[in-house]
DNA sequence: ATACGATATCGTATAATCGGATATCGTATA
DNA sequence: TATACGATATCCGATTATACGATATCGTAT
């Protein structure tokens, strides 16, 4: 049997990180601190284990990345008022504009990789991804 | 503008490496190390650019890793007679073993995901990699 | 009350990753 | 045939990404 679709989900994982290197240069912002801060730029607060469920990260894997977007003023947290164990992430003043930047980069390339492959179903790749989840939970 | 199949995609690699943190404990194999043995696995003798394209990694990663795998007796490395700038890397008798088992293990996991995926179109997510890659090259 | 699950951090250790420099080898071009 | 250029891979050095296990704190159900 050969495998064809998990090598492509394991490059385009790779590629993606590929894509965000570039930030570090203009900003200094690592590709998983790039995705946070895309994740952050729409919906501004998010607790940490939104992150989490999003992106895929194990929880001490964020306290590090978040770490070093704190000491650079990017992100500040806040616990939940509603749930004290929770902690919410919101963008500072700062990190808006890198975090908008990110995001309109990935926003264009989404839209290229749609508009290239004419067939791609957006479903599809949710049923893959949460059918993977089941099978190797996060935690 | 939502980011839809990004974020999949992140986490679907994340996840992915996630998955292949088991053999670490059986085999004492880390995730990247686990992604070239199965890759090796099939077609037992590969380039180095080989893994590079069919993986994404970049060539200095893929330096590291292999030299562990190397180190460990599970690959070993030889110059190609017919161009002596790329290096052929095969399997040892020492690394069949476990590559053969890590890649049972994606090939189970790949069958599940499909089968629990009824519209999934395989074609589709090579149109994503391949879009991926010309945006954002890999070297 | 009390035990259990959820959430996140901390400390520690390892390895994953990159960029840039280097070395070697094909290949096209003049 | 030189000679310059591209391809392939390694080396070096630095950073961080990542995980695990332990810990602390907080909801929640029993």
């Amino acid at each position: 049997m050969a495998l064809q679709l998990i090598p492509h989900l394991q490059k385009a994982g790779h590629l993606l990180i590929l894509h965000l290197e570039r930030f570090r240069m203009t900003f200094g912002i690592t590709p998983p601190e790039a995705q946070i801060l895309a994740a952050l730029s729409t919906n501004q607060v998010r607790s940490i284990s939104d992150l989490q469920k999003r992106l895929g990260f194990k929880p001490s894997t964020l306290t590090s990345i978040l770490d070093r977007l704190v000491a650079r003023s990017f992100i500040v947290r806040k616990p939940r008022d509603d749930d004290r164990r929770s902690v919410n992430v919101s963008l500072t003043q700062t990190g808006r504009r890198p975090a908008l930047i990110v995001r309109r980069s990935l926003e264009q390339l989404e839209t290229k990789i749609v508009s290239h492959t004419t067939r791609v179903n957006l479903n599809d790749l949710q049923c893959v991804t949460e059918t993977l989840e089941e099978l190797t939970p996060l935690r």
